[in-house]
DNA sequence: CTCACTTTGTGCTCTCGTTCACAAGCGCCT
DNA sequence: AGGCGCTTGTGAACGAGAGCACAAAGTGAG
């Protein structure tokens, strides 16, 4: 993806191999110029959340394995994980949890508000709009845009739900920097087109469809019943294999079967 | 995407045959023996739901080009994923929907129906449980259970939610394969360790916390902070590295800057 | 100051996943 | 029947990530 170059202008400090293709990361501070790897950057969250926590019982250092415990995952990785952002720790003792959660934050961009644009206020919407982990981490919902007339006008999470023909002005006017996509998946590509013609370049999709988007913006999905599927494969295969009997006439097979396969997929 | 963590336990899957590098898998019906690659796991679900759209416009016969671009990813990787599974397509022609349909529904276990238990039924879970994609793709609520008082009682989705002390006997009684955890994080942990104890092998998280299980169980977690967190990052990135004005006294920086970033974490 | 001890930061290796590119297989047309 | 064009299935090259194991760097005791 990006390119494993690095400004090597490290502090005139470690002058370690000479040829090696590697430099790790600029130091000095603010965000790390260049690149981190994807892998890297998906477990900062848990970290951040991870020393929040330790923050809140009065801890003021971690090492790197009771941090990487409470987070799920093994020391080395975290360590190097840590080392891309810089050098924030103490050999001999550990890390110090303020200094880390401003850092990681900084990275992460917990910094500065992200103003969030929730589309789409079913169960779903209606409950991310008062998921409480919104504004505590630096997002804030600055609006909520919904295509039923039942349901605009209406008020949640101290917010009136505005018509979705509203969209482009809201998001212009009131600086969004991210969309929430809560609607039924017929409407969500629609839905996201008009985002990103507005402006908005992350999205974060709830909808059972795959989005199309420029390259320039970013999406990620979640969806429940993807994940669910994935815990029903590994529960069978715990199950054993003596779960559907063997088909004996290979290839092919009655229609009835495929006709009701078909149809349980077809919602 | 959703996190290449989740399962702690892959010791078991990527210890192979002896020597052969990479026997693909053996044919003969019935769920592939021998592992199909997690990530490939992960996109099966996709490809199922891809499938069924086709099928309902009333296409009968696909090409890997063509439901690559529908699932959102690439032919090449849609022929390898599906290879793992068997030869099911006919060179030249495509694959027939229905019987990849049938193929993949099989191997992902929808082809039986697997019970459902949700803990916890604040916005999230009552959300989930009004949820349609469950019960259309082989997963039945079982029972609805909360700790709340004030919720014990009421109908949600046409159940009745339960008292959580019951939550062992619901296990058991009816069958429930698969947990979800929709409780605050303080939760969780607790809930998760009884969902364990009664039986239940397999666990889908909504708390933000991470949940320690023995190997045997397969966790997978969703968490809407972290994506928006991970969307910030990249949305940060894009808007260049003019953010936050180079620290000139590396190091320690002031202790207000400190304390702020500590508290905005502490939720 | 020196030594023993602790914990970070990282070079290296191994594994897993992605992508390329092409031979094998299949249907259709002549 | 034979050849042509299309699409699958897969060996092999490549790249990213995980984890080991150890040198470097700090602390504290004597």
């Amino acid at each position: 993806m990006t390119s494993p170059e690095a400004s090597a202008q490290h502090s005139g400090v470690s002058r370690t191999a000479p040829e090696l293709g590697h430099a790790p990361r600029s130091r000095g501070p603010g965000p790390s110029r260049q690149g981190i790897p994807e892998a890297t950057v998906a477990r900062l969250p848990l970290y951040l959340r991870a020393l929040g926590t330790l923050a809140d019982t009065g801890v003021g250092t971690v090492s790197s394995e009771e941090l990487a415990t409470a987070a799920g995952v093994n020391s080395a990785k975290l360590r190097k994980d840590l080392s891309y952002l810089g050098s924030y720790g103490t050999r001999g003792v550990g890390y110090d949890v303020d200094y880390l959660v401003f850092q990681v934050s900084r990275e992460l961009g917990m910094t500065q508000d992200w103003g969030v644009v929730i589309v789409g206020l079913g169960h779903l919407g209606h409950a991310l709009a008062n998921y409480g982990g919104f504004a505590s981490r630096g997002f804030a919902i600055k609006a909520l845009v919904d295509a039923d007339p039942a349901v605009i006008g209406t008020d949640i999470a101290g917010l009136t739900v505005l018509a979705l023909s509203r969209l482009e002005e809201v998001v212009s006017e009131l600086g969004v920097a991210i969309g929430v996509v809560a609607t039924p998946a017929p409407a969500a590509q629609a839905v996201c087109d008009r985002l990103v013609a507005a402006g908005v370049s992350s999205i974060l999709n709830f909808a059972p469809s795959v989005l199309v988007v420029p390259d320039h913006v970013e999406v990620r999905k979640v969806d429940m019943s993807i994940e669910l599927q994935i815990l029903a494969y590994h529960e069978q295969r715990k199950l054993g294999s003596h779960t559907s009997p063997p088909d004996p006439a290979g290839r092919r097979r009655a229609l009835s079967d495929l006709a009701s396969a078909a149809r349980a997929v077809r919602r």
